[in-house]
DNA sequence: ATGGGCACCTGGCTGC
DNA sequence: TGCAGCCAGGTGCCCA
């Protein structure tokens, strides 16, 4: 799935065409998601109107007149702005027809995402109350990443893609931005210098950052809101690319998996 | 508190 | 050609 890069190039697509307008209905052709959508929630929908379009973590936020709707696209799901009564493919669940004509459609073929609806605070939602700042927050500083890593056992990589402590990397971006750092995936956190930790920092925002620029990486399902894919893949230096040559170095980048994730690294540039 | 492993799904690819 | 096996961008939950 998305991560960060991919769900903020979403939310960016999305926000002009949906701050504003006003929900006429939704549509629900496929409850089955992570969790069943709640059978109320075209009745709660309708009718109110679409304020802003915001991102937490991987999360999308449709800020509503009277709560907001919290949209994961967990693996493999994608949102697309289309001319109401387009066709239906396989695996659109949902429709949220606008009041111009147009409508938000959820395609999800591997029903990890979801679609929740909450007219409490969202930051005190269960899956967003724990979430760890935004890596482009302020409060995210190499200070901070150097104070997680200490005393944790688990590995660096493991580390980044733990939504409590880091937000918004998961595995592509953890196997670039530790290539990029110069740092071993599978290294103890705590083992890592400050001038280690400050090097990972910085790398994690340069490359969200590049990504994000290049409307995030399409390695199969990921498009964005107009069905163009992300343009990232290119400029990846090891995800997906064992046995090829390390484009700093030359060194055949490596795979291993931790946690049941596959890893890549250059086995020369990273220490 | 921390960490490890499993679970949830479908589809696409590989190799026999 | 068919089919089994494996792998894929996330993350909540249960258990030690």
């Amino acid at each position: 799935m998305p991560e960060l890069p991919e769900v903020e190039t979403t939310r960016r697509g999305l926000a002009p065409l949906l701050t504003a307008r006003r929900i006429v209905a939704l549509h629900v052709h496929d409850a089955r998601l992570r969790w069943p959508v709640d059978p109320a929630l075209p009745a709660q929908l309708r009718g109110q109107s679409i304020r802003a379009v915001e991102r937490r973590a991987k999360y999308l936020l449709l800020r509503l007149d009277r709560g907001t709707l919290i949209l994961h696209l967990g693996m493999s799901g994608s949102l697309r702005v289309l001319p109401a009564g387009t066709p239906r493919l396989a695996h659109d669940h949902l429709d949220l027809l606008l009041d111009d004509g147009r409508l938000l459609r959820l395609n999800d073929p591997r029903r990890f995402g979801c679609c929740l609806y909450t007219e409490a605070a969202p930051e005190t939602h269960p899956l967003l109350r724990h979430l760890a700042p935004e890596p482009f927050d302020p409060a995210f500083t190499a200070a901070a990443l150097h104070a997680l890593t200490r005393r944790r056992r688990v590995t660096i990589k493991q580390l980044l893609m733990n939504g409590r402590l880091v937000t918004g990397v998961g595995n592509i971006y953890a196997s670039e931005a530790l290539f990029r750092a110069g740092v071993r995936p599978g290294r103890a956190a705590r083992s890592l210098t400050r001038a280690e930790s400050t090097r990972l920092w910085r790398a994690i925002r340069t490359v969200l950052r590049l990504a994000i620029r290049a409307g995030g990486t399409t390695l199969r399902d990921y498009v964005n809101p107009a069905g163009s894919p992300g343009y990232f893949r290119q400029k990846l230096y090891v995800y997906e690319r064992a046995g090829q040559d390390c484009r700093r170095c030359g060194t055949p980048i490596r795979a291993l998996v931790h946690g049941a994730r596959s890893t890549y690294y250059c086995p020369q540039c990273q220490q």
